[in-house]
DNA sequence: GTTGTCGGGACAAAAACGATCCCTCGGGGG
DNA sequence: CCCCCGAGGGATCGTTTTTGTCCCGACAAC
């Protein structure tokens, strides 16, 4: 028996304790510098709790105010590092990380703590626990394709800059979808590129075409080259979506987005729309990668968070196509609650 | 940087919450069943928080009542022997037992917390500790040589009674001394030797003797086998003491105490009287081991605690013939602190 | 039967908390 | 250049929780 199990039993009120400094320490971080009010409002938590937590803070050097609010001291950002990897233990996700691994068939699976339906930090968290292990895993020499969405714009935003530069090539996993350049895989490769010293390719084309359209447009010679770079790839990284939101997103009907629904689409990977058992049950042409592609690339990484995601996710993995799952805990305990209420059945 | 270490700095103040926890935890084990007003007595805390803390340790199934008091279930004691452990790293205890170790050249040293001379409830967590380290390293067939005192005489009472019989021969390593039968190394190596299952021999002899009678009683059979035994034992235990305190037991006039204190004697081991470097200043004649016999026995360990004790242990320990230290956080940090103001010097 | 200590109930004092105020100040936008 | 917004700091005040104390009936030991 640890010490935080020890702790659980002989004063849970700790472990509050721990977990409410923990989550002003990280609001400060993410969105430094901020005032009492607004840490209030984004905690959920009285103003003068904020003060005296603050205040307890300053005293230990962790936090730095100014006039325009409180940042973390490099002494904080320290400890929150620290803190994060015990609060990920307090919660139980070590274990959870190793049970959804053995049930999921996963290589690895990376929780982090929140829910990002709730809480728009936890993307953030996810985001950087993403960049982390991307650090960590990819070699010289190596091809990474990367999908588009929020999430791995976030992933993108929060690599920073590395000056060294490395021989990895970056390239886009899909075409073009929906409007915000921000959210295209095209914005994303570079990005990461940037972060990782890397080199990039962009794909400049449609992800969403139509079907007769597509041998057409593998012709050119530029298309043709990125696709060709991104089934060679590595290392595939893709956010993962829930079915209706990637519907939107690439503009489809209303109605044509309930029929999905109705057929049971939860999750969608390049085009391709699961039911919550990893069927197909919709398929839209698309340039870039392939499902067929998938089996060839050695690591393939599915990022997302939050709870509604939890059926995208249980989808996109029992595709069987996914090695590495970086998640956060509302998403994971849903999939084991889905899972174990499936067994009782 | 552990857990502990993190906590320390991000909520110092549930440290505090976990050792007054862990203290009526500690006090209800000792003195079940005890009611809540001797509790609070015995730990200075008021009454009312005595009772907080009792409700939440029923409610967790720690501690159950009865009409004559509060005592610890099972869980309860299980918990207090994990969070003893953990204590012991809070305070550091740890760190400090291997500080002292290379700094006194000892095999090993063991600390518990709290300090003997405030608490009398650490002399009984010394004793305790001090059993089962006895329990790991006495093996089959061991001769253990035991002296007496308050310290030793707790731990033959902490032992308990162990039902299988080992091949354990244990020995007085001194004469009857004093009045009070329970300090006798006599009775305390019976003790022991119900508990740990073994065989014991009696010295029937005085330790404290004229100095030309001793070669006479030493021919007296059943005394001199004893005292071979002894010189052959294979562990020696003995219970450290101050100068002032062995002198007056063994009855020395009050101006003959004053004497050896003025000669700067701090401690007495086996008739000899020494100052804080270690050196004799005085000597009794003693049946029972001798010094010379030290040095043939290959694990002497030496028990004793509380702040008032520092010297005493520091000049036993300095004489070299001490490989294992046991002692608590009191004696320990003054000893510590006496060495480092000898180096500042 | 007396006495001491047990747990539990009750209650006032005190402290902590929560929701708002107000004031001052600095920086960015008009 | 000035104004205004949002920052921190301090203060108020009703409410809730915690704390300190006392008392009571019960049980066990003497």
């Amino acid at each position: 028996m640890n010490l935080i199990q020890v702790l659980h039993q002989i004063a849970p009120e700790i472990l509050g304790i721990i977990e409410q400094r923990y989550a002003v320490l990280r609001v400060v971080y993410y969105k430094a510098p901020i005032g009492r009010r607004a840490l209030a409002q984004e905690l959920h938590l009285p103003e003068r709790l904020i003060r005296n937590e603050l205040e307890f803070l300053v005293d230990s050097g962790f936090v730095v105010k100014s006039s325009s609010g409180a940042a973390l001291s490099a002494g904080g950002e320290r400890i929150l590092l620290q803190l994060s990897e015990y609060i990920r233990q307090m919660r139980g996700l070590s274990d959870l990380e190793q049970e959804l691994g053995c049930r999921l068939n996963l290589k690895a699976v990376i929780i982090v703590p929140g829910n990002a339906d709730h809480d728009p930090i936890v993307k953030q968290d996810l985001a950087k626990a993403t960049a982390r292990y991307l650090r960590r895993c990819i070699k010289d020499g190596d091809i990474l394709a990367v999908s588009g969405g929020t999430t791995l714009a976030e992933v993108a935003k929060s690599f920073g800059q590395n000056g060294v530069q490395r021989n990895i090539m970056v390239v886009p996993a899909r075409g073009g979808l929906g409007e915000d350049v921000e959210l295209q895989a095209n914005t994303i490769a570079a990005r990461l590129a940037q972060g990782l010293g890397g080199s990039y390719r962009l794909l400049h084309a449609p992800d969403n075409v139509e079907p007769h359209l597509v041998d057409t447009i593998l012709q050119e010679p530029s298309i043709r080259e990125v696709v060709s770079l991104c089934r060679r790839a590595h290392v595939l990284l893709h956010g993962i979506g829930t079915a209706e939101e990637m519907a939107r997103r690439r503009g489809l009907h209303d109605d044509h987005v309930m029929q999905l629904i109705v057929n049971g689409a939860v999750g969608e990977a390049f085009g391709y729309y699961f039911n919550d058992l990893g069927e197909v049950v919709y398929s839209t042409a698309s340039v870039g990668i392939r499902m067929e592609d998938l089996a060839k690339i050695p690591l393939i990484v599915g990022v997302g968070g939050g709870k509604s995601k939890a059926w995208a996710l249980l989808s996109v993995i029992r595709l069987g196509y996914c090695d590495v799952c970086i998640t956060d805990e509302g998403a994971a305990r849903k999939v084991i609650q889905i899972l174990k209420s499936r067994e009782e059945m």
